[in-house]
DNA sequence: TGTTAAATGCTATATTATAAATTCTGCTCT
DNA sequence: AGAGCAGAATTTATAATATAGCATTTAACA
């Protein structure tokens, strides 16, 4: 079994289906609150993001997209996810130029990002320590925050557990 | 005066010449040390990147290296950033795709970016707290990490004075 | 000086993202 | 019902960012 192909560690441990309809329903709702449409498209593509904890390319995307909305181009992914990330319902991770499903149900988007190199998977951490340190901080510097969303690359624990139990013998 | 055309406030406020020309001497000292070669083409990538405080696009700095070096190609550029990188002279900006030069001098990269949305200068800080802070964090998830650069994206000490100055003539 | 590894040159192409003009769709107002 | 409107989607084209792979040059050093 190589790098990459080992299965999603977190996927073994919910379940899934369940994670992606509580998504999606938290979705719908919000944005029946906010009176803005989550279209057919919106909705396909959010559901598509939503198959895996990973963050997901906008060209991935599309390849998925295509056999159930044939007229798919890229404007159609990218205005699909515009409105995603205005709405608050996906993040964008800059580190990888990709997409994943958010958490947080608001338009505040402090959040932390712990990236595994490993399993590909995103875990979203309000990290309130962190954030207010942060607050301290660039209010020392005299900086205006905008925007807030910090991204960590590493090994997440079961990765980490998993190179254990295999006695080193995945290279990281 | 546009928003585009604000002179660097930072500028105004150091001897922009020694600052790079001490980042200069920093930097080959340092390549002199670990026997890695700052070779011309890299020292003068190197030297269009500290021209300022702001993070540069590979493409802007090929078309500012094509003078000097009529076979630079995108090849040419991303390589001597690469090298840069690793050698810990730059930063990779993830949420702008640009570069930025680097004051932590080691291959020690903790750092805060405060990137400013209208100057468009990034403040390195080394943020002690936030990182402790974030170490914390992320043991407590279990999550081993590699890379700790977070990027905030806001507006800067001088930016935000201009502005009052301005009685907020300036739209942020 | 011959060998070798690193650096650069060169060509092509992959990947990511946006622009701009047009058409479609669903809604409201009369 | 039908005109008018606004948001959404389509379409075509292209811009912007980044890498692959192989050939050639340079520099270090045995």
């Amino acid at each position: 079994m190589t790098i990459n192909t080992i299965p999603s560690q977190h996927a073994l441990k919910h379940d899934h289906n369940e994670c992606v309809s509580e998504a999606m329903v938290i979705a719908e709702h919000l944005c029946m609150e906010r009176g803005v449409q989550l279209t057919p498209i919106r909705h396909k593509v959010l559901e598509l993001i939503w198959e895996s904890h990973k963050a997901v390319k906008a060209y991935e995307l599309l390849d998925r997209l295509k056999p159930l909305q044939k007229a798919a181009k890229p404007a159609t992914i990218y205005r699909a996810l515009d409105f995603l990330i205005d709405q608050g319902l996906i993040h964008r991770v800059e580190s990888l130029n990709a997409f994943v499903g958010c958490r947080c149900s608001s338009y505040q988007h402090e959040q932390l990002l712990l990236i595994c190199k490993h399993c590909e998977e995103v875990e979203e951490r309000s990290a309130k320590e962190v954030m207010s340190a942060l607050s301290e901080d660039t209010q020392k510097a005299g900086f205006t925050v905008h925007s807030k969303a910090i991204e960590i690359h590493g090994i997440c624990k079961n990765c980490q557990n998993l190179t254990i139990d295999q006695n080193q013998s995945v290279i990281l």
